[in-house]
DNA sequence: TGTACATCAGTGAACGCGCGTTCACTGATGTAC
DNA sequence: TGTACATCAGTGAACGCGCGTTCACTGATGTAC
């Protein structure tokens, strides 16, 4: 059977042991990824995580790669909901780049710990950027707030001068909104209170985004 | 002599482990703030810690207390350069705000290591805040811009509308850019560019108050 | 189709390490007479 | 003013722990004849 899962003695062990630190992480965050907790939680012993992974970090960058696709997917699933009734370009773009930030919102409150492990992928000394990303050299979930800003400015929403370095007040507010509520002074707070503040930050930045130079 | 300043064998042993703390926080952030560690730089056994902490823990937020006051003292040295010359209330109030900002952002970029374990004190789950910060329930660093943001209502700076939850979007801004420039993608950056967009990050998100019901 | 063999994924025991914490101690301090 | 004593800040050695990592091994797999 010429399948591309080649299966080894406990079938595809890499595969698992990424799936075990992701259950892990859930739970415990980043200190929860340990090769002993890994391998224990996969019910296989420590050394064979070796045949794998170069070492403890390799297997960290590979988790936390795993918790950024999760990332994405969230965005996108919020992306579909915000621009699904929007009428006309620019309010699509505009649905579109809300839809970015509240998706980043969402998937650190459903999954603070997945988050934090999905951080690490945008810490260039992390080790994940130079050898692993080298396919996708710019994180999904980053590319996909650049996109949006860029259809904003396509679409006529944002100025050429308004998009110049937009991308860092949207994702400072977002990412800052998500530390907040995730392990800062808002955490514990009711979800209802979350999202809704959630969505003041972001329509807050994209206002003054477009607002900037418009008033004294 | 009837000084405040107790004199034990080593001096004041208490004081000379959070300073000890503090300087190693400064090239190792919250992980190298440990029992053993903080003794060690102080020249002094590691039980000796145990006379004036409880456990590691209370070192750990004794430390992160003492890095909060520089966080706080380098917010009110920005608000000062920033309202210099601010001319009527309403300029003022704006300049003040603008310097809290600015001056958490300073004190990332100057002292990450210890900006990291300022954080542990908004985490009401770092075990800062019920006990030790029993005097002080809301830590200085947010008071200064819930301080600053009244003065913004109060100069009509922004409406009442405007001030309500203003608090949330400002600090996850500024906390966010912080963390992106500190721990993200744009660490390494050079000095004068994180300085620029920092600014930009500011003005943005003040702008987006003013402004978040004003476009369509 | 059946047997011998090479491969290599996973094992199990062991390693050194540094951590937080404890405990009986020691010796400088300040006080009482 | 001088001496005996109680206090208690800091010592030094030891503890158990769990970590990441190594290494010789074992035994299931797939291939060659």
């Amino acid at each position: 059977m010429p399948q591309v899962t080649r299966t080894y003695h406990h079938g595809d062990l890499r595969a698992a042991l990424i799936d075990a630190g992701l259950q892990l992480a859930r739970t415990g965050g980043v200190d929860s990824v340990g090769v002993r907790d890994v391998t224990r939680e996969a019910g296989v012993s420590p050394a064979s995580a070796y045949r794998h992974f170069d070492d403890h970090r390799a297997l960290v960058v590979a988790v936390a790669l795993a918790a950024q696709d999760h990332l994405a997917e969230a965005i996108v699933t919020r992306i579909g909901t915000e621009t699904a009734d929007a009428k006309g370009e620019r309010a699509a773009a505009l649905a579109r780049l809300r839809g970015v930030g509240l998706g980043y919102i969402d998937f650190a409150l459903a999954e603070p710990g997945l988050f934090e492990l999905a951080l690490l992928t945008f810490d260039p000394a992390s080790g994940a950027s130079p050898t692993v990303l080298v396919d996708a050299e710019v994180p999904a979930p980053f590319l996909l707030l650049l996109q949006a800003l860029d259809a904003c400015e396509a679409s006529g929403a944002l100025s050429a001068a308004e998009r110049v370095n937009a991308e860092w007040p949207c994702w400072s507010a977002v990412h800052g909104f998500a530390d907040i509520a995730t392990r800062g002074p808002l955490k514990g707070q009711a979800p209802e209170v979350l999202e809704a503040l959630g969505e003041h930050v972001v329509d807050s930045i994209i206002a003054g985004l477009r607002g900037s130079a418009s008033r004294p």
